[in-house]
DNA sequence: CCGATCATGTAACGGGTTACATGATTTC
DNA sequence: GAAATCATGTAACCCGTTACATGATCGG
């Protein structure tokens, strides 16, 4: 499960409660990163349960109780040898970039669309796909002012090239389907 | 679920049979583009039984029976209206790139690992997306060959400039470490 | 005769999402 | 007084994967 991995790689950088995990680490690089409460909550208790963390619950005069957790020997040792495994690292060769990318399961389909609709279509995906970038660049510019590792800032940099593809092939679409409408 | 609308929108071109669908459609795209039994078969029966499609066995004298299946005005129209409909497509803002690209989540930890390992990682990947990269070009060669329809072959072409955008970010990582090490 | 391919299916599991529930405090 | 934020959690659901089961035919 990565959302363990990733909660275990967290709490190796500091001792922290699951709100803090949800809100705080991880807003500036998307608004929400989104570790859900689902998940989140019950993830915890778990890998409490396994020894793999411990539980200390912080009183607090305002606002309700924090549950502390801190990562364990075992916990950190685990971490350490998924990091340095092979686990999750082949596993994307056959499943696939467009499986991900439901606008594009769509476009499979797309001469089954009226060229109007589909441009329509085609638009908004470029607008959404701008204000992600936009979203993007303002985490970089935060990050770099904050002096967040630079590894991560890399990380972030993938993502907007990405980003940037993938915009500039919709692009390419548009004018196909332009073309097609004259 | 978007296993079963594209099992419409297989069926909205023309009838044909589970199987069918899992080798012959999709194993140019990919080997195996992955629709996996445990689903495939599932799906089927439940259109049908939902009246999205119908089902005539085909006897034949050698080899097992085919269940063919035809998509009824009901089901094509549910299609259609899937297709033109918003579903699925901005869905994808908040739920992010890395997330799904498990390598990219362990890079999120790459400062924990022993630089000589995490070079070792890092061609691996390489490697790996230079065989995808080969594999899609391949595709690419056979669906030009095939005639295939000019928009999916620029489906396969956005695969390809992710997959080139993504080796590429790999190969900056790979200096940055190199240089760690001198 | 062995393994691959054709062809259909079921059962169990795993991981993730949504919605719901609670309750205090702060902000408008 | 309402809404947002802090903080933790549960239950139900959905989607997808793996593994298992069956049995026939075809190529080496």
């Amino acid at each position: 499960m990565s959302v363990k991995h990733m909660i275990l790689g967290i709490l190796q950088e500091a001792p922290t409660h699951g709100y803090n995990i949800k809100k705080r680490l991880y807003r500036n690089i998307l608004q929400d990163f989104g570790i859900n409460d689902g998940q989140l909550y019950p993830a915890l208790n778990q890998l409490e349960k396994e020894g793999f963390i411990t539980k200390e619950v912080v009183i607090q005069e305002k606002g309700p109780n924090r549950h502390r957790y801190s990562i364990t020997p075992k916990g950190s040792q685990a971490f350490l040898l998924w990091l340095e495994g092979d686990e999750d690292e082949n596993e994307s060769v056959r499943y696939d970039f467009f499986r991900k990318d439901r606008f594009l399961l769509k476009c499979n389909f797309m001469h089954y669309l009226e060229p109007g609709l589909l441009e329509r279509k085609i638009l908004a995906q470029i607008s959404l796909g701008e204000k992600k970038l936009k979203d993007f660049h303002n985490a970089h510019a935060s990050m770099t002012h904050r002096q967040v590792k630079p590894h991560r800032l890399q990380i972030l940099e993938l993502g907007i090239q990405l980003q940037e593809a993938r915009l500039k092939w919709l692009q390419g679409l548009l004018e196909v389907v332009k073309r097609e409408i004259k």
